[in-house]
DNA sequence: GAGTGGTCTAGACCACTGT
DNA sequence: CAGTGGTCTAGACCACTCC
């Protein structure tokens, strides 16, 4: 039914002006819509094609839902930067301090922004055979005999994961130093490159190769995203100063939440 | 209607099922899904239930849609590396050399590992006067002049947009060669770097913030993204050797077919 | 012309929240 | 208890592509 001057979906009339609604500042953030069945009425369409609209809203993460309280305009969330450049050499730096200092800050606080006490910290070790995967990236056989160690950073009050990383390490490397296979010492102060120290390794060069994609299923509760929120995907590898891989690690980011900062220096004319 | 001995949704058990078969292989890249009513007859649900499956589908990458012929398993697009730290250094590299070189290979070329002829090249400038968002970055007033070129490269048989980026430089810097002005120029042999050059400015410190979110409608449309697929957002920040800010660029690349490799070299111990 | 997915309707019941 | 969004059904018509 219906006048049908215009040739697009019905909802679509719908969809714009919600979105310029949203946009132009009419509705601000944290705003409640009008109810499904309020919107159907107003525009003279079923409930089904609002709903088509608001998912679209959602999809570009204009909109969130709480249910069954209502749907509300998003206030876009901050980002916190993570800049690997500084991180990893500040890491490095660390290493080689006596452990009053090391123990001062872990690296989740620095980055985050938060307090050490709004954190909570989980660790996982389990010894595996490398998979394809990561033999290829750590340059072993597969099957070769790696550390994997599962990182969660939590925040306290709403238990929503900051950032998770998986780390793979070939156990010939560290076998020298037995403490290094024992999670229950996490968080270790001064971190990986601390660990590294211990058993005479020094790191050289780091390469992050950074994706995004939708998260899985799994990442989306863990991670507490809403609907239309992508992660990134950061793959690090880390080089030892005699060319051996040392570390690979696969870091997952909540995409709405994390800016990712590089710097480049480049080298002077003349 | 149906038996309940489930408790979740009804579209999950086809959901499961369809990802399931995708995931271990049984439906390979490239097959075709049984048709929606086909699927609603198979799992005794109804049609839009059959949608509402194949829609979390879409939007996690597993499927897209060829109208009218039918679902299909996605194959996993291939992703164009692209590594700033070794990108800049080469454009900065390029620039003194003599035109002859310089007019060998761009970089878009360079980095897509596409020809130049299969490449559409597009460049719009504008001098406009600098918003709140770019004078803050560059570090001017805002309304401070500034020039702003669009580019956008598309693959010639698709017309696909393969990236695009809005940079902005302050007229004031550049203002002595006319030529800059002149977007009938593009491609500029050596870009930007070069381009600099000529009014004797070196860029010195280049700084990458990126960032992803899901696309708009428009950049949705121009890169021919299929649903559920994110993109990246870089915020390029050029300094010159006097510590002066020179360009900000706002590049966006399809999510899916990207990845953004980032090399840190960390100084030695002792 | 057959078959596909896109859109749409007009109903219905549910779990959950806040009052 | 009222009201929300989530899920679901059983129909319908459409534009489009492929044969």
């Amino acid at each position: 039914m219906t006048a049908a001057a215009d040739f697009r979906p019905v909802y679509q009339r719908e969809l714009d002006d919600l979105r310029n609604q949203i946009t132009s500042g009419q509705l601000a953030p944290g705003d409640a819509l009008p109810s499904e069945e309020e919107l159907a009425q107003h525009y003279d369409i079923s409930r089904s094609s609002v709903r088509g609209a608001i998912r679209a809203l959602r999809d570009s993460g204009l909109v969130e839902v709480h249910r069954p309280r209502g749907t509300f305009v998003r206030t876009p969330p901050i980002r916190t930067v993570r800049a690997p450049t500084e991180r990893y050499q500040w890491e490095k730096n660390r290493a080689r301090l006596p452990l009053a200092e090391r123990d001062q800050t872990g690296t989740s606080e620095r980055e985050s922004g938060l307090e050490k006490d709004e954190l909570d910290f989980h660790a996982t070790y389990e010894r595996q055979s490398a998979s394809e995967q990561v033999a290829s990236k750590l340059g072993v056989e597969p099957g070769t005999e790696v550390l994997q160690r599962i990182y969660e950073t939590r925040r306290k009050t709403t238990q929503a994961v900051i950032g998770c990383s998986r780390s793979y390490l070939p156990t010939r490397l560290i076998e020298s130093n037995p403490d290094l296979f024992d999670a229950s010492n996490e968080p270790w102060p001064g971190a990986t490159s601390h660990q590294l120290y211990t058993v005479g390794i020094e790191i050289d060069t780091i390469t992050d190769s950074v994706t995004t994609r939708m998260p899985t299923v799994d990442e989306k509760s863990l991670m507490r995203l809403v609907d239309g929120t992508p992660v990134f995907e950061i793959q690090k590898i880390s080089t030892s100063t005699t060319g051996t891989v040392v570390e690979v690690s696969i870091i997952v980011l909540p995409g709405d939440r994390a800016e990712l900062q590089y710097t480049i220096q480049l080298q002077r004319w003349e």
